[in-house]
DNA sequence: GATGAATGAGCGTTCATTCAT
DNA sequence: AATGAATGAACGCTCATTCAT
């Protein structure tokens, strides 16, 4: 049945819904289903869920964006698209993508997550390399690199969004063109 | 000194010591060397000292820059400087930088917080308009929004490093100039 | 008010009236009328109580022998009253004698109970002395080892009765007896 | 092996090894090499394994007598060999020799008990009937009784030793010998 | 008989908060 | 304003026990 993703994916609800601080264990089996006990067979705590999760945001952000790059459309098109799909999981989940980026700092699994990220700078940085052999970007661009610097930059503009605006929708809108150009310029 | 500089004080010290979650008001009175209920004269819980650590933490960033930042320089070494600077900081404080950059979002004070990095913008946004003034950067650059986006990937990049790498020192370099030219192609 | 004397005699009469092991923190400080959290500033665990309640153990048996023991009276009478009064305290607290005792294995806090029955030891040793320059027992007795056989010998068959037998006050008086003849010849 | 043989003596390991509170039945099943629902086609909780292993106990206290105890020697050597077999088991298992002799308190299987010791007592009684006969003790000796009595002596004085004393082997060879001319004039 | 994943009642423990001094 | 002993709600966690396989 996955006790383990029935865990994982009713703590990512929870922390969604009331915040990770104010989520209990208890709400966390509660909204699985399983018993109190049963936690423990999987997770020796609630930070010790976080890789799991983290995992689970990154396959999302890898997911949404290869679902909104269309692979026929020009280079800008598609760093435009890429922008906006990690706006987009952003926006659902900046909640819970505080927590991966940056709250991490409050456990002790933090060697776990080194590597959850890497699927998507090497999805990034295989499109770096492709458009630098396109000429599209400049020639001296190290893609491993940049693919970190450039998740790096959406990530932190779309959080301030999200964490702080008010008017989120619209000033989204407003930074993802402003990204845009910023990125344009850097890689050309 | 005042006790509520006391107060503030002692919790960044135990943060750093033994990270966010697992400090208790206890450590903090004690680390004060006050009493127990003589926090709650002046926060009203531990969440609620995070503006006035914000505030702290703008403060360190905003000064270490002033102080790197060379004015008799060129443009080029100032913005190096000013890179170096928030890398500094963030290898000093990235426990608690990544709660005031991030963590925020389990507080409900996030609305004090908004203001809190105004300053270190403006600075920035000075320094970029004066710059566009001497045609170091491109014309159609908006300094209060640029200022943002840079501030933004330089203190997400120096995390990712402080947060996970294991050789901080050496690749805290080669970041820093990294992001240097990053920033130089998109600003020109 | 005194909250730790308070704790400790909640604890011997909870102790008393449902075994130890059935006892819960929570029963101590319903029993003692006090806060579950305040047992926590004075010990840290059920356990750590075991050496207070040998201290009030062991001044139950002391004071029970001083008051038992007729000054005025022969040896052999005095004799008596002291095997009763060990007898009469087991009575009444073999449970709790028998942790005491024994069941001390199960903790760490060993090393504070060694002194504490000390002053019975003193007791009964400077009675001996007493007896051997009055030639009451033999001279080549050494009153601070036989102090403790004598006391070891009598808790033990104390206990054996109070703990195994069915008839227990019948038992008791034929018990006590036979205490008594052992212990004349052992001492003359 | 039989698999109640097995948890008895895993159970026993388990005591040895973190004390018996420590002790749970999850440690007894790993210890025993066996699944976690069959303890309970065995023995209905920890404490109904009690009786088993105050058998196993006793089988070794008596084992120990009979192979130190040596037929051809005199009474008083034979004494003394006793009270050394008693020491020597002490020496190993006082840990679970507190909870043979005292911890029984808390179990309701206190019935099962009685008869455990039963051999030990027959067998110390019958050495005593001859020793009677061969006129080595006094005449007016209840072998039952004080059998009875000697046991308790000699294990309450071991028990003092393993228990609290820092330098146990020296202090084990010197009590040894105070037990053995205490109960040297206690039967003659 | 044997298994072991799952259970959930109930325990110890923490710690933010209060309030008489 | 300052104290710190006392509070008790609420949490994490354990572990004896069950039961479908």
């Amino acid at each position: 049945m996955g006790k383990k993703k029935l865990i994982v994916s009713a703590a990512i609800d929870s922390f969604l819904e009331k915040g990770i601080h104010k989520t209990t264990i208890s709400d966390i089996v509660r909204e699985a289903g399983i018993a109190q006990g049963t936690f423990y067979l999987y997770f020796t705590s609630k930070w010790a869920l976080m890789p799991a999760i983290a995992e689970v945001m990154a396959g999302k952000i890898l997911q949404t964006m290869k679902e909104s790059v269309d692979e026929q459309a020009s280079y800008d098109t598609q760093l435009k698209q890429m922008i906006a799909a990690v706006f987009e999981v952003n926006r659902v989940y900046h909640e819970v993508q505080a927590i991966v980026y940056a709250g991490v700092a409050s456990t002790e699994h933090i060697k776990e997550w080194e590597t959850v990220y890497a699927p998507i700078y090497d999805y990034v940085s295989s499109w770096l390399t492709e458009a630098k052999e396109e000429g599209e970007v400049r020639d001296d661009i190290q893609p491993e690199k940049i693919s970190k610097l450039m998740i790096g930059l959406i990530e932190a503009t779309a959080e301030q969004i999200y964490l702080y605006d008010t008017d989120k929708e619209a000033e989204a809108i407003v930074q993802q063109e402003e990204v845009y150009q910023f990125l344009q310029h850097a890689l050309q």
